[in-house]
DNA sequence: CACCAGGCAAGTA
DNA sequence: TACTTGCATGGT
């Protein structure tokens, strides 16, 4: 679906980071006031006083936080990439996901959207919708974690860019359209009776 | 008005 | 280790 809309590598971070538990709409609020103060740069976003950083994302909302995480990813690039997305994205897939996860702000799912969409490493990207689907089938129990879910996918399925990519946008489209945030009971519908669906 | 959105880290027991 | 809580906006 060529999914993850961004001009740029390090413009899929500003969103990686900015989407963190917030709707979409509001991110491209943010992207969009990032990119009339000319500042959607990884130099750009580093130079910029961390209150000024804070109100050009404000609609993102959590700003205050994810302006020290904008940050805390630039100031990264610097030190171990001289502030290069090249460099980034020339790294080994393993050592590099590594090094993200140590960047305060980088949990398993934005560093491997990072990996994914803006390095473009065959990493499956697991959220908030994928695990709902998938428990809600009653293929995983409720109290699945990030790595079994991401391990079911990446055992069964080929390690291709193109393909996580595709699965994790219909995941979320479909998502959206069908997979309301809290639990329905259907009554007779078998799937209550497998192990740990609730 | 209540609830939700493509998480993560820090605090508590 | 396993819960709980704070972070904050804009849309439905």
């Amino acid at each position: 679906m060529h999914w993850w809309p961004a001009d740029t590598a390090f413009e899929v971070i500003i969103g990686a980071i900015l989407t963190q538990n917030t709707a979409w709409r509001n991110v491209a609020l943010a992207i969009t006031n990032l990119k009339a103060a000319g500042v959607i740069t990884p130099a750009g976003v580093n130079a910029l006083a961390p209150d000024k950083l804070a109100q050009l994302i404000k609609p993102s909302g959590y700003y205050n936080i994810k302006a020290q995480r904008l940050q805390a990813f630039t100031r990264f690039l610097q030190d171990e990439f001289s502030g290069s997305m090249d460099a980034l994205a020339a790294g080994d897939l393993e050592e590099l996901r590594g090094k993200l996860l140590r960047v305060r702000g980088i949990g398993p799912e934005t560093a491997d959207s990072i990996l994914l969409y803006a390095c473009e490493k065959p990493i499956f990207v697991v959220d908030a919708y994928t695990k709902r689907i998938l428990s809600r089938h009653g293929i995983v129990p409720t109290t699945a974690d990030y790595a079994a879910l991401q391990n079911l996918f990446m055992k069964n399925l080929p390690p291709r860019v193109g393909l996580y990519n595709q699965y994790h946008a219909l995941l979320v489209n479909t998502g959206k359209i069908f997979c309301t945030p809290k639990q329905e009971h259907c009554g007779d519908c078998p799937l209550h009776n497998m192990p740990d669906h609730s």
